[in-house]
DNA sequence: AATATTTATATGAAAAGGAATATATTACTG
DNA sequence: CAGTAATATATTCCTTTTCATATAAATATT
């Protein structure tokens, strides 16, 4: 048990602090009542001007196909529209409801709440540099579809 | 679609990252015959001298009737055995076996070797910041259940 | 020491995810 | 411009996960 390879390797580092700093706001997004999915796509959606299945898959950090029936479900319960694109009718362009922007609000303000306590041990340059090696490691490291 | 505000929110960053990092290995796996749940488990045990289930849920980021699971697949399949612990009978340990250990020394081996690939853009010392700033998420952020 | 609580793992039904592939539309190529 | 390839989404079938709860053993209480 003690001092094991993954207590100090970057993906297992990575894959814990990501699950325990989440696990802490998912479960209030409970409150909200929307599931983790839900709110990534309303999160990506939020004041824009819709966007395709794919590119929801790849911003939720989802597969396609995944996606596709989460949409089905957010459709269903009103939190979504679908509309297909004019210009390429082979694209589905998904937009958030009224009602999906008025629960993703709440849910946006919990959210920044929740960073400002999670960063609020750190200096600001320190949280700073974190964000920027994160997206850095992004960056470096394709688009790739799913988890873990 | 521009700088909406999940391109900068702490959770998304790491969420990401962990996605696309690991992605990258988790193709690899494969190659070692190996499914994600399965390394983790195997890595845990790695030369280690058994876990209860419970342990193995927390170390490897999913819930306890999934970690149950797994094993029951794993125990199929020869890479690990189970033997009731005999202070307390309700544990159960598990245990790597001898091909199990086989099977994930050559995935550990890939595993150290990417982990350099993906650390080699950065000086030794930002790479060291990285890994504690994700250590003390992972401290201050209790020891929470499942993934995301 | 009997009863109630707590802790550890397992189970079962339902939901979600994943790989492969189908369908529909657009873009290319000769 | 017919035919082929490429792209975007949906569907199917199967595996895995999840939630709630059951079972079993240890601990605490009176």
């Amino acid at each position: 048990m003690t001092d094991r390879f993954v207590d100090d390797y970057l993906l297992y580092l990575l894959a814990r602090a990501s699950s325990e700093v989440s696990a802490q706001f998912h479960d209030r997004l409970r409150a909200h009542g929307l599931q983790v999915p839900e709110w990534r796509v309303l999160a990506s959606l939020s004041d824009g001007d819709g966007m395709t299945v794919g590119e929801l898959a790849a911003r939720a950090l989802q597969r396609q196909p995944t996606m596709t029936k989460i949409i089905d479900r957010m459709v269903d319960s009103g939190l979504v529209e679908r509309r297909r694109d004019k210009d390429d009718r082979r694209k589905v362009r998904v937009f958030i409801s009224r009602d999906g922007q008025r629960r993703v609000d709440d849910a946006l303000a919990d959210a920044k709440h929740h960073e400002r306590e999670v960063l609020a041990d750190y200096a600001p340059a320190e949280a700073d540099r974190l964000k920027s090696m994160l997206r850095s490691l992004v960056d470096r490291n394709g688009a790739a579809p799913t988890e873990d």
